[in-house]
DNA sequence: AGTCTGTTTATAAACAGGCGG
DNA sequence: CCCCGCCTGTTTATAAACAGA
């Protein structure tokens, strides 16, 4: 039902509102706009904290007491001069014009109208006042103060996506996926207003850290050694666009874009880690039928898997919205407190209660320790485990509580992934990844041992699209299909993506053949031959990831359904909130004052 | 001459009150203290800023304008208690008497007592105000406001290692080198009391940070899952130790306590930010005796080579030091304005002008594009280069200027390793690392090529201490003999340690013979057995490496002389600070305010 | 229910190197 | 030609969000 949304609802929300809203999107949004949407009672939230009306807290009152421009302190320049090369801000707030100039970036073919959090380029009558030091540093004051008026419509609202992946969009939206830092810098403004009308310009400190830091993201010298080019190591490339986050590209695959309405929730953060509360995620739902209201049939590939998601939206009472989710499929039977998982339709049980393939308890995953054994862990993988999206989902919910407790043969424990997932290149046979970090000559053996255990564990795909094959369920981790295909590079893959964490996900590679790296659907590149014979050397092979959104504790089994149950208008009922703690205070409302 | 000391003396500073308080702190260290000091004259700085009465400058009043204990705001957590598990600081400061207790970690056999920066417990009568709000919280103000009386020997001063250092140190005191993180903390606190004095409490958050952050760190699970113990990856593990910073592991191998002094220079930074202006640390000095004072003559092993260092100190106007530094050879003749390489005996020169061996130009170091080809570069490695102790050196300043310049034949430009470094396994060929990044498919073909080019630059060994092992110039890059014998670890690596920046450092591996992983010199691994046999799966190799120090542009070619001369009280005349700049101006004192 | 542990992102900063005014 | 400031790139520090135990 590619034209189908759904929709999670604060229960405070006021329904006609959110009707109305959703009604005069999708028409902004044209004819692919969805016209169907699925309305699902979520956590908590008032409608002043919609979209349009969202306070934007208190991010320019940061002060941050180290004073700025004192003249005579030549400790080397904190950050030197560093504003925004464009013309916005560059005097001291003297009523700009926002030229808006320079929309040398790639065509605005994103039709991003309609995403509450793309603001039009700001065109309020500034001139506040505290305009005495202008900010020439980055790290200064936001670059505007004038957040009272228009907060909306100038990119009041920060962008959902992590820099990662806004960069990913960045990089991929050219079609030879390259680009300069400027041009970077450039095209995350011209998308996402907020950075350059309201952001501090500490964000393109965080942008050149980010390239820096993740090694998904390298750099590229021009032959001269003039310009340096960043571009995305193909193996790790999932080709995002920004597009792909709220366009779905094949109307054939069943997609429902999904809506996250804010709940309130105040941050004490900084300016650029509190996050929107909402924003538009496109994800390929792939919940029993019972989870929906009555009259919505998801046309599912095979039998209708569980595999969760949905609630992710609402973590910590309006958190932010995770993309690319990490999704692991529940375990079968015996999990105790998974509410979400109850009503869902289990993937094929796996061979239940498979000793020494998890490991006893304790897992903060990650700890990547071993490479998965050649006795491949029972891997649950249901049909329906794969998101379209990035949209956070994770029904392994199950806390793998007593060690050992039977009947829970899908623990998902601890993935391993030989500390470097590198080096399993088709040239070379896919066991031959074990550079591993677990081989500390000098542990005594129960030490070495135990972290081996390989139960593969949330993982699964993070790809904002999705393929038209629709994965199959495999139990014994053989035959499986990832949904990798990518809608026109439908080279499966032989591998599972087993990965444990975003992290991994966002460095690690992707699990395609080496002659599709680099090959991304859809229009964006067009001057691009198919380039099959390319990929001279072989690198390592993994699934590539991407992370979407923000900080937080993504390396774990997400979207404990207990946490996040978002109450669903349709028959499923919560089946008790386990153990709420302070996350279940976030999700009732009005506790915050606000 | 390892009772040999060298000293950088500020300018300014009273040589007489120096040379006192060397021979005071000589005599700490007992025996085995240094008697003998070379002092060279520094940059600038006034007595006041010695290590006694630094004054901390003004991390208390951070503020920080985030309302903290709010208690209506149910906004998640931050950061729960997390107070110091130790009793310290446990109360609002009522004259807590620092029992010192649970002293369980490893054995001080470290003779700690001679740093500076490691003052004994704090003894002080604190009591003083602001303990309103007990720090509770890891976001907290310090622990102790007390920083107006007894400056020193409580900690105040920071210890000069980064965390990821400091971690190490603690890992690899025990004989497991396996420790839990609440044993890390403790170690941390008992070797630098800073930590339990002074720092804030959201240190504990930043070591937990590292520990996950750099994968050079892995966790363990104890077989039933229970205890979770961090390790360092053998490949990785260059047993870095507390010891091995100050203290010679061989005294047969010539080594040179040094001591710098430090420069005023008052840091806007955040308390852990902001780090002490000396400390200790050992280096190999492998300067031509021309640098020195006449009298000394320093018992090199090969023929003195040049290769830097010493200047590193005081980068900045008394910055940091840098230990573990990342030394490059310095270019043979056509270097321009590099003063303290005139004076210096260079490595033989490599093959000249070797073309196709640099890249044009543009690099900021980095930018792992493609693993060495097989055709090693040239690459100049001479027998000095190697310092014992990580402090920082690096002669490779020659700017790399114009592109194919002639007679630079050891340009050392944008060193490669696919990546991943990766999967070169002993069991596997070494040419198999080809799991590349530069690999794009898609890329115009001078795209493609360009970054290949594979020169070598930086590099080298950031070990503390150094084997006996001389390292041998090897202008081909072939027959290297890397000095990480580590002393008692003599295993030769067939690869010389190829990699740019601290963080590939830091990340990759220990070029050594994977029997050897693990096995670390000296007394600290008393229970384990050679342990020759238990490389089990081998790791990806490459060198390993770490980095002691704080943030800063350690990735590319440090220690531009022209920043740093410390105008040696030798006879080295200054050749004229090259383009001063920004850091020109903190080389001259007094212009900060303070 | 709170704390501890672990993972990940955001932000600030230090500093290196290059370039252009 | 040199100085100097800005831009780019790398790395560490710190705070925070959140998950899992
Ligand atoms: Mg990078
Ligand atoms: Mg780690």
């Amino acid at each position: 039902m590619p034209d189908t949304q759904v929709v999670v609802v604060p229960q405070s929300a006021d329904l006609q509102s959110v009707i109305d809203s959703l009604s005069a999107r999708g028409k902004e949004r044209g004819p692919q706009g969805p016209s169907k949407f699925i309305l699902l009672s979520g956590g908590s939230g008032s409608p002043e904290d919609w979209p349009g009306s969202l306070g934007l807290s208190s991010w320019g009152e940061d002060g941050d007491a180290r004073a700025f421009g004192n003249p005579l302190t030549l400790n080397p320049k904190p950050e030197p001069g560093r504003r925004t090369d464009r013309p916005v801000e560059a005097k001291p707030l003297s009523s700009a014009t926002f030229p808006s100039k320079e929309q040398d970036s790639s065509p605005l073919n994103d039709s991003l109208t309609n995403i509450q959090w793309l603001g039009g380029m700001c065109s309020d009558g500034l001139g506040s006042g505290a305009g005495g030091r202008a900010s020439e540093k980055e790290n200064q004051e936001p670059c505007a103060q004038r957040l009272q008026l228009s907060q909306h419509l100038d990119g009041a609202q920060r962008p959902p996506y992590s820099y990662m992946a806004m960069i990913q969009f960045a990089i991929n939206s050219k079609p030879d996926r390259r680009m300069t830092l400027k041009e970077i810098y450039t095209w995350i403004e011209d998308h996402f207003p907020y950075f350059r009308n309201v952001a501090k310009p500490g964000w393109k400190n965080s942008i050149r850290h980010n390239l820096s830091l993740h090694d998904m993201f390298t750099r590229e010298t021009s032959p001269d050694g003039k310009i340096s080019f960043w571009t995305i190591r193909p193996e790790a490339n999932r080709c995002l666009t920004l597009d792909q986050v709220y366009k779905q590209l094949k109307p054939a695959v069943p997609q429902i874009k999904k809506v996250a309405i804010p709940i309130s929730s105040e941050r004490k953060m900084k300016p650029l880690l509190s996050r929107p509360e909402s924003y538009l995620v496109p994800i390929q739902l792939s919940l029993s039928p019972s989870l929906f209201l009555p009259s919505v049939q998801l046309p599912l590939a095979a039998p209708p898997q569980n595999c969760s998601s949905l609630a992710a939206e609402f973590q910590g009472g309006g958190k932010r919205v995770r993309i690319a989710p990490k999704c692991a499929p529940p375990p079968v039977e015996e999990f105790k407190e998974d509410p979400l998982c109850v009503s869902l339709t289990l993937g094929a049980p796996a061979a239940p209660n498979h000793p020494a393939q998890r490991v006893a308890r304790g897992s903060r995953r990650k700890q990547y320790l071993a490479p998965p054994p050649r006795e491949e862990p029972v891997l649950l993988f249901p049909d329906s485990t794969f998101f379209d999206s990035g949209l956070t989902s994770d029904l392994s919910a199950s806390q793998d509580t007593g060690l050992d407790s039977p009947g829970r043969a899908c623990a998902f424990k601890t993935p391993i992934k030989g500390s470097r997932p590198a080096s399993s290149t088709p040239s070379k046979p896919i066991g031959s990844e074990n550079a591993a970090a677990s081989s500390s000559s000098s542990l005594p053996s129960p030490w070495r041992t135990s972290p081996r255990v390989t139960d593969a564990r949330d993982v699964l795909d993070f790809s904002p699209i999705r393929g038209p094959l629709g994965p199959s369920l495999t139990p014994q981790n053989q035959n499986r299909t990832p949904p990798f295909g990518f809608g026109f590079d439908s080279t499966p893959f032989r591998e599972p993506p087993l990965f444990s964490s975003p992290r991994e996900l966002l460095t690690s590679s992707v699990r395609r053949s080496p002659a599709s790296w680099g090959r991304c659907p859809g229009q964006l590149l067009p001057d691009r031959g198919p380039g099959p014979g390319h990929h001279e050397r072989q690198p390592e092979q993994d699934p590539g990831g991407h992370q979407l959104l923000g900080p937080g504790g993504r390396g774990a089994g997400r979207l404990q359904p207990q946490l996040v149950t978002p109450h669903p208008i349709a028959q499923v009922t919560p089946p008790r909130p386990p153990r709420a703690g302070l996350l279940t205070k976030l999700l009732t409302p009005a506790l915050v004052s606000r």
